[in-house]
DNA sequence: GTCTATAAATGGATAGAC
DNA sequence: GTCTATCCATTTATAGAC
């Protein structure tokens, strides 16, 4: 029954997160909702902090299950596509730790260093792939280009929600559509590929808007 | 004195807000650092989110002021150059808004409808400029990739410094080089401008990051 | 306009019984 | 493992004197 109560404690904890934003959620709220005692949770948990530890973890571990890099081969645009698909699905599920990134990490050096690590690995995969693209003749940029264009991409990856949520203030839980932010992420390198594979990638693009 | 006091509170929040983050400053912390009473301060505003409402006016307002287009003739690269510079320096010097943006737009719906018509201005505006670079025939790019990468000005440029900040997460008071968000936004036209002007950008964006 | 004093509420965290 | 009770610190905000 242990094992359970600290699990569920950690799945309450990251839904509140993403519904209410983690500086709306106290303690006392994640007991209240799960229906335990305060003292209960600080039993499994030495503190707050503690627990967006736990969470931060999993989700570092998710997004750098979605870095890897096809080996063996060269990668192509349905490789992007498919690692867009499962950091933006990370990223959604953990939503909270974007929504107040700044501050999250400012509370704590730990979670700091390991989020700059999560950047600068999305960067060097991005500048990875362009490079393949490129090595495969169907992209064409500088590598001032490739490092800048790199960065865009994890900037726009990164606040895409935050973007999306004020530009559209949404009543309370309504579903985003994430297919918006992986679009503006294609179309970040989109003006670099060859002319076939650019109008190639702009149906796909335009039909993954509806 | 009454006005002096009024103002020199405003100054104060904004100094504070900026160097810790709005959510860990208070306002005892703001009269305890100005050497007044906390009744004081609260003759003077109504409460915290009044003084933040007051100080996101005067954001606001200078970004407006920053967004306007010049009349009467097609904007320029030299055009887009100043108009970063003068957004950047502005979002640096309202830094405590985009720190926790989406947390303090959560909490005022005023505000929140007044950032999304920021976006939304600023925005309309890189289309606009981008027209204009069309039409003088030194860009190419279709309407949809238009409408993308003027969306993915305003992200980048919004949140150009948070990225900065968790990116490479610096002791303290270290000034940030504003620069090198002006880059990354240039970065988003440069691959649609004509050879000429794409090269002539490059040159400017090199000497600029140093 | 400005102060002191303090209320009222909240949040984080612990002690000790069961 | 879990609960009740409670403490301590903080924060917002107001009352009333000067």
């Amino acid at each position: 029954m242990a094992r359970q109560t600290r699990e569920r404690i950690l799945e309450t904890s990251l839904a509140m997160f993403n519904a209410q934003g983690e500086p709306n959620v106290t303690t006392n709220h994640i007991a209240d909702e799960l229906g335990i005692s305060p003292g209960n949770l600080y039993y499994h948990y030495r503190n707050k902090d503690d627990i967006i530890g736990q969470l931060f973890a999993r989700y570092e571990q998710r997004i750098d299950d979605a870095l890897v890099v096809p080996d063996g081969r060269l990668p192509n645009l349905e490789d992007i596509w498919l690692q867009l698909h499962l950091v933006f699905e990370c990223m959604w599920d953990y939503r909270f730790v974007h929504r107040d990134l700044v501050d999250i990490l400012s509370r704590n050096r730990k979670l700091r260093l390991h989020y700059a690590r999560i950047l600068r690995r999305a960067s060097d995969n991005a500048v990875a792939v362009m490079r393949g693209l490129a090595a495969a003749g169907i992209l064409r940029a500088s590598a001032d280009e490739i490092r800048a264009t790199a960065d865009n991409i994890a900037l726009v990856a990164a606040f895409w929600l935050n973007y999306d949520a004020v530009r559209h203030p949404r009543q309370d839980g309504a579903a985003v559509d994430l297919g918006r932010g992986i679009h503006q992420v294609m179309m970040l390198v989109a003006p670099f590929l060859r002319d076939a594979e650019r109008l190639h990638l702009n149906t796909l693009a335009g039909a993954y808007l509806r």
